[in-house]
RNA sequence: GGCCUGGUAGUUCAGUUGGUUAGAAUGCCAGCCUGUCACGCUGGAGGUCGACGGUUCGAGCCCGUUCCAGGUCGCCA
């Protein structure tokens, strides 16, 4: 057995000043590189990497070790701090190195399937496999320790503000609502089965009632549905709850701590307050709820200049109801060739779009796709709409409104994004406000609430709940980034009858009720608060934070597109044994 | 479930019209080397071209099926 070299400090953290001290350090061999007489050696640590130098004035057995130092072999050195003869700028510590006294090997290892160094670009399932190599990068440490920051200013900006962090259950009741529930069965009571949260958002609820006033939590939680880049089965939110407060209040406490966290983490001075915009309106301007508002490219409505027109696309979509509308690309036409615009309309039919129609304004003339059925004046027209100049493009898509908005909402980003607009030094931050209340489930044609069954309706739309009940608009919030939903929230209903009125237009019994959430209905006859919340998904924010671009690079053990990790091989079949102390009926198995 | 992209050495990739023994870089191993830091020099090992089937005199390349990975749509109250 080695015996432990007691560290006195961090490779990353020695500088000139430190000239002179012996040190002794610990960490894992980045590079070993022998000239010969002499050996140099990177020792790395989560702090960065330093250089260490054996020469011909420690005992030969020593540099004998060192000369078979080996790439992630886990090593101490002790050694006397020296400035360098030859100084490198692209390393911290570069001015110095550890001439070192004497070596101990703590581990030996084999060559590692991946590199570890930050500029690597090694397939995913490598890294998620052998995550604790990937974790080594400087990247990563740096990451998780960002993380780490930016939760503690959580803890410590909500503390200030008087709110508790509360743990609630793990395993709870599910609610087939929403997210798909990962189950977990219960050995207790054969056949049934408690779900793992998506949200603590009934019992943070509850802690209202209890009289809580101030809630947060850091929280895991859990959604059975497909993954994405920025998104996957277990994740973990900032989860906030408040009584006594309106949308203004959750707002102000919200943006104090988004001006904290951006300042003291990045350095970033954020204008508070923010800028709020409203659903409908974030929608008409840019085709989406959470709105990048880096750049231009803002959507127009064309249903009045292209009523009489004829072209019969867009005038039977206009006669079912739906719209024309259409964004202007600056000085776009010199980007995108024919052959370009052809791959946008293919991107664009994952919308739903059936086509894209264009306009180029060129040398006075109006270019467009579709010509034939329109005279120059009416093209033109389409353009002052826009006001478009010479070398603009324009792109229109006619369909349902939803369809029109979820294509040119992706167009707008994606060509901000080819035309390089999208710029990571900039934080546009704001407040998406006003949700509708309802939507239209497309399948069933019923009605379902867009956030939860629980948000309060704006309380002076009340009289149009059941008359006309998708045209009520919600006390109900998102923060949005650059494009991105940080999080989300809303005041909640706290009267018991206005909550039966909404649960009657969802068209839920109060059986159903009873059954699914009925522990909420039987508190609130008992006193609640006005109250109301929000939550961050924390791995997106730091995500956002840190310039990445999936929050796999934040979270230490993420899954795979499949919902595998990767490390331990899980999911996994379980004993028999196992399933019949479940008493688990396996027969409906594929 | 749909669509797109990819799968060739440990790793990242190239591989022309289908044609000799499948290449490069890096990593790895051995030797030499006292100021390197992408060390250098010399030599070496390393391949089920994802899998299966088909077309062909001949397949890494063409066709079919399938598996895997990433992205995305659906989905995610």
């Amino acid at each position: 057995m080695s015996t432990l070299f007691k560290r006195t400090d961090m490779c990353g953290n020695l500088r000139a000043e430190d000239d002179g001290r012996e040190v002794i350090l610990n960490g894992w061999v980045a590079k070993q590189r022998s000239l010969g007489g002499l050996i140099f050696v990177d020792l790395r640590d989560k702090t960065g990497i330093v250089q260490v130098v054996f020469d011909d004035t420690i005992p030969e057995d020593i540099f004998a070790a060192a000369e078979g130092l080996r790439s992630e072999y886990v090593i101490g050195v002790k050694g006397v701090v020296r400035e360098r003869s030859a100084k490198n700028s692209n390393l911290p510590t570069g001015d110095i190195e550890v001439l070192a006294s004497s070596l101990v090997i703590y581990s030996q290892a084999e060559t590692p399937p991946i590199y570890i160094r930050d500029d690597d670009n090694v397939d995913d399932n490598l890294r998620l496999k052998y995550r604790y190599l990937d974790l080594r990068k400087l990247k990563m440490q740096r990451n998780l320790t960002f993380r780490h920051r930016v939760t503690k200013l959580a803890r410590d900006y909500f503390d200030e503000q008087s709110f508790t962090e509360v743990e609630t259950p793990m395993l709870i009741k599910s609610t087939p609502e929403g997210a798909r529930d990962y189950i977990v069965p219960s050995r207790v009571y054969p056949g049934s089965f408690y779900a793992l949260p998506q949200s603590p958002q009934l019992f943070k609820q509850l802690l209202m009632v209890g009289g809580t006033d101030r809630y947060m939590q850091i929280v895991k939680c859990f959604r059975d549905e497909d993954l994405r880049a920025d998104r996957q089965p277990e994740f973990t939110q900032i989860d906030l709850e408040m009584s006594f407060v309106d949308t203004d209040d959750v707002i102000k406490v919200q943006e104090g701590f988004l001006k904290r966290l951006f300042k003291e983490l990045l350095g970033v001075d954020i204008k508070t307050p923010l800028p709020r915009l409203s659903w409908d309106e974030a929608m008409e301007r840019y085709g989406s709820d959470k709105p990048d508002t880096r750049f231009g490219f803002e959507l127009k409505k064309l249903n009045d200049v292209v009523a009489a027109c004829n072209f019969k696309v867009f005038t039977d979509v206009l006669a079912a109801g739906g719209d024309v509308r259409g964004i202007c690309i600056d000085g776009g036409s010199a980007h995108f060739s024919r052959k370009d615009i052809d791959k946008l309309t293919e991107s664009a039919r994952a919308y739903g779009a059936k086509g894209l129609v264009w306009l180029r304004v060129a040398e006075g003339e109006i270019n467009s796709s579709v010509n034939k059925f329109f005279s120059q004046e009416e093209l033109g027209r389409i353009a002052a709409v826009f006001e478009a100049k010479e070398g603009d493009l324009i792109l229109i898509v006619s369909d349902r409104a939803k369809v029109v908005f979820d294509t040119l909402g992706f167009l707008r980003r994606d060509i901000a994004k080819k035309l390089g607009l999208l710029d990571d030094s900039r934080y546009e931050l704001l407040w998406v406000v006003d949700f509708p209340l309802f939507e239209r489930d497309e399948e069933s044609g019923r009605l379902k609430a867009m956030h939860h069954p629980f948000t309060s309706p704006k309380l002076d739309q009340l009289d149009l709940l059941e008359s006309e009940p998708e045209k009520v608009k919600a006390d109900a919030y998102d923060i949005v980034l650059n494009g991105v939903e940080l999080g989300g929230g809303s005041i909640r209903i706290h009267d018991q009858s206005l909550q039966a009125r909404m649960f009657k237009v969802l068209g839920l019994s109060e059986e159903e009720c009873a059954e699914k959430f009925g522990f909420l209905i039987e508190a609130f006859k008992y006193g609640a608060p006005p109250h109301g919340g929000l939550a961050y998904g924390l791995d997106r924010l730091v995500m956002l934070l840190l310039g990445e671009s999936s929050i796999r690079e934040v979270m230490a053990f993420p899954k795979n597109q499949n919902a595998q990790c990767m490390v331990s091989e899980a999911p996994a079949p379980v004993d028999e044994e196992q399933l019949r102390e479940l008493a688990l009926d396996i027969r409906c198995q594929k």
